[in-house]
DNA sequence: GCGTTGACTATTG
DNA sequence: TCAATAGCCAACG
């Protein structure tokens, strides 16, 4: 189509590569916007863009993309979705091995992954 | 091409 | 710990 890339290139090519690294992050495990984002293109102030590029993860895409294992830097979660609430993530994220506390957050020091 | 929006982050009070 | 403010970047209309 009009343009580089082809087809998904709709969606821009950084939601692409957001997701690919949101598929490295290992189980068990959780990681924030802002390293996702340095991750991708090396632009720690994108950590908005990719919150905001989860939100508007397809269903298709969600059920590939482990995008419960992405959290606040706060090690809290942020989530404002309907389909995906907080009380939902956390319970995949209990499921996989990470402990939250007494007020709900991760030890982002213990499971907190940067690549 | 401009203005608004958003699952953010860091700083200050 | 919570609330408010400023800075940041990319996509959408």
């Amino acid at each position: 189509m009009s343009g580089p890339g082809q087809g998904e290139a709709t969606a821009g090519r950084f939601f692409e590569q957001v997701y690919g690294a949101v598929l490295q992050v290992p189980r068990g495990r959780v990681t924030s916007y802002g390293a996702i984002s340095a991750l991708v293109a090396g632009h720690p102030g994108a950590a908005r863009t990719v919150g905001w590029a989860l939100h508007g993860l397809p269903p298709d895409r969600v059920d590939e993309v482990p995008w419960w294992r992405v959290i606040n830097a706060q090690g809290r979660i942020s989530t404002s979705c309907r389909t995906h609430s907080a009380d939902m993530q956390r319970a995949l994220l209990e499921e996989e091995g990470v402990r939250f506390g007494p007020d709900g957050r991760v030890d982002l020091d213990r499971f907190g992954w940067t690549g």
